[in-house]
DNA sequence: GAGAGATTTAACCATTTGGTTGACAGGAGT
DNA sequence: ACTCCTGTCAACCAAATGGTTAAATCTCTC
């Protein structure tokens, strides 16, 4: 079952949306650790890590394997791509945030243009 | 009041997370419009997408600006660019996503490396 | 200043979120 | 088999989310 663009982008962002879970991709990137290696930083309890990492599992970011008793978690990088190519779409308006403004003003009548 | 890096990545993503905004900032990306521009396509209340607005305009994704009784909304591109730069750290890792896990297993002692 | 149009705010509701604690399950080691 | 360790699941809770409708606000026009 293929997910729709739009569904997939809403639990990327939403994954994303959380300064641990950000935290946490961030600890896996380079090299993959085991969920109680993952929870040792944060305060929270190891029951709450391991709901982030089910969020992150279900936007697809991360995946958990098992490795003997442990379950060793490493980063799906490529999922986030669907992301940064959306982002990347308004990059041409980063300098021209305020012509937009203009362009709204410019296309009215003329009966207001002398303000 | 500069809201810290990750409190501001926390509001953008999450205002990003909703098919509907991420729709409105299409929308105004390349013409400013008045609310009631924004709404018609939706299906939803009126009130409703002023509500989508206002979690776009505190994540200063969007402002909103008088114009008589209209208030336009104009897209702040350059706010995402904190959301492109978070993103960018992990492009590195796009291509090399099942090396993480090969650095876990090496990096164990070699009592099981024949596997 | 009264009326009309454009938006926002308020009050409400169901659902989701992010956290807790405690019980449960799967392997490893003795 | 019993126990220890790792991790998940279930039940619960407070707060936030995304929608509704109805009332309030603001601005222009007459």
């Amino acid at each position: 079952m293929v997910k729709s663009s739009a569904v997939r982008l809403d639990s990327i962002f939403h994954a994303l949306s959380d300064t641990t879970r950000r935290s946490i991709l961030r600890d896996v990137a380079v090299k993959s650790k085991t969920v109680s290696e993952i929870a040792k930083p944060y305060r929270m309890s190891l029951a709450a890590v391991s709901k982030h990492l089910r969020v992150l599992e279900s936007a697809e970011l991360i995946a958990r394997e098992r490795r003997g008793s442990f379950r060793i978690v490493r980063l799906k990088a490529a999922t986030l791509r669907p992301a940064e190519e959306w982002l990347a779409y308004y990059e041409k308006f980063w300098n021209t945030q305020l012509d937009a403004l203009q362009i709204y003003l410019e296309g009215e009548d003329d009966d207001d243009k002398h303000g």
